[in-house]
DNA sequence: ACCTGAACACCGTTCAAGT
DNA sequence: ACCTGAACACCGTTCAAGT
């Protein structure tokens, strides 16, 4: 059923999600999901926990895969535009806005301790400033967000890459923080 | 017409916005809009032009009214979250991703200006490193507007101000790209 | 020129009813 | 337990018709 509703919102985009669409691509009634689901809210909250569980695996992989060193942070900044870039439906969905979900919210601050967790040892290694490392966090996840969004709307200018934009945010990023 | 539009997103959200509500707003059968925008886009892409024009004018008056130095750009930084929190509902409009109308990109073309202004500026007067100007707009766009996304969304923690967040994000912006 | 009412093709959601 | 069809209260949009 998520599946469903994701490849729906993958191909059509989020406006075009319909209950009655995604009843009919598993050939069953629109009204059957509300055996499943309380509401369309229910399903997109769904979407998004499936996202902050994926998210938070890319981020955890990319720090365990980088080398150690003041540049290890990078990979995960890179990682997480990468993410938003890959899964536009999903991203869309998890930061829709509205209001926030019970279960949205314990995946979001799961994959948000990722980066925490991510500082405090990157200050531990001096390699970063000793700021209050939650305050740190949500810096860095407004720059990766900001760029992630930016490129999303399709506000970014045809001749940039979003992916270069997001190095050299790392980049200029880690310069105002490092130690 | 927008006056109401964006009254009715104030205080219903841009979900709420309906034609009918317009129109009964106004007084009016809800078809007799269409005698002065083209559909429902049209009417969102006037909202957003409105908002991008104020936009520029804030970024404009706080860039003049600040003392020149290296901390000059912060104004600009704080007046552009403090616009978005301060115009919630011309903002979530502006950025609401589909299709990019021309009239909209026109009016954020001219706020984008501003900042490349600003940036050729603080360059030339040797405070700020001298890459690629457009390059390092986008960079600082990225991270007031991640800032101030996150804050319109409900993704910031109850106890932190997003203004607070803001002056943080700007200071640690400076540090990163300082000459 | 500007507005109206009816109509069309959609929505999400509810509910009595079926197996 | 799971599904269905009809129904309700909404949408955006079109169009013939009014002044």
């Amino acid at each position: 059923m998520v599946a469903a509703a994701v490849r729906t919102i993958q191909t059509d985009g989020i406006a075009a999600l319909t209950l009655r669409g995604v009843g009919a691509s598993l050939g069953v009634s629109r009204t059957a999901l509300y055996r499943h689901f309380a509401d369309k809210r229910a399903l997109l909250d769904a979407v998004a926990a499936e996202g902050f569980r994926t998210l938070k695996a890319s981020l955890d992989d990319a720090w365990t895969a980088a080398s150690p060193g003041p540049r290890r942070m990078d990979a995960m900044g890179l990682a997480y535009v990468r993410f938003a870039l890959e899964h536009p439906s999903h991203y869309r969905v998890m930061f829709s806005g509205d209001g926030a979900g019970a279960v949205k919210d314990d995946r979001a601050t799961q994959a948000f301790q990722v980066l925490v967790d991510a500082i405090a040892a990157q200050q531990k290694a001096g390699h970063m400033r000793r700021d209050d490392p939650h305050q740190l966090a949500l810096y860095i996840w407004s720059v990766v967000h900001g760029v992630a969004m930016l490129a999303l709307d399709g506000r970014l200018p045809p001749t940039v890459d979003a992916m270069d934009l997001a190095a050299l945010a790392n980049e200029r990023l880690r310069t105002g923080i490092k130690a």
